[in-house]
DNA sequence: CGCCAGATTGACT
DNA sequence: GTCAATCTGGCGG
């Protein structure tokens, strides 16, 4: 009996800057298990959060989501802010602040709202007993790599939301895909 | 302890 | 366009 290669994304993958594990989460799937029921989604969108330095970070507060964010790569970190869950993963070497968060996702199988970061949440159930959890562990959530090759562009602006952002880019989504965030799309406080 | 702000969303004037 | 929902941590009394 032959199984498929699972190709579950390594903590090697996720031990490197922010900036570059976000780009490259782009068009990986995401794998979220309920019930025995595999839900199966594409990454479109993300954002890359730093440490202290990071004045849009939840790094620069003392308390329980700086200190996951140096927990080490792969660690899941769910933060609740305006009534919304929203998942990130940690990256960098263990002791650095830093993490992915995902902002939008395209179902591959299986109908449901997941264009942007509180929206896939509910969809997709992750709450905070996520919070901390390892996805090279969890068995109902992780990551992996696209079996085939799709070719897409990344476009890149700055994040979304934040008062205080950073003076280089830390957004990346992929072109035209229907599933990015509505004001990623309209790119309204993107400065040209 | 109370009140404020924030990486959001949806409902309503 | 405005506003409120819920969670976490900063800050003032």
């Amino acid at each position: 009996m032959k199984f498929k290669k699972r190709v579950k994304l390594s903590n090697k993958f996720y031990a490197r800057d922010s900036k570059v594990v976000a780009k490259e989460l782009l068009g990986k799937i995401l794998v979220r298990v309920i019930n025995d029921k595999i839900l199966k989604s594409k990454i479109v969108e993300t954002e890359a959060y730093y440490d202290e330095k990071d004045p849009a970070s939840r790094a620069c507060l003392n308390g329980d989501l700086r200190e996951t964010m140096k927990m080490g790569a792969g660690i899941i970190l769910v933060y609740g802010v305006h009534n919304n869950w929203l998942i990130n993963f940690v990256t960098g070497n263990l002791g650095e602040a830093s993490a992915v968060l995902i902002r939008a996702l395209e179902p591959l199988n299986f109908e449901g709202s997941t264009k942007g970061p509180g929206l896939l949440t509910k969809s997709l159930k992750i709450d905070k007993n996520f919070h901390k959890n390892n996805l090279l562990d969890s068995n109902s959530l992780w990551v992996e790599n696209c079996k085939n090759k799709t070719n897409f562009e990344i476009a890149e602006s700055f994040r979304v939301g934040v008062k205080k952002d950073l003076s280089i880019k830390l957004r990346f989504y992929i072109k035209g895909n229907k599933w990015v965030s509505k004001k990623c799309i309209k790119d309204k406080n993107q400065k040209i």
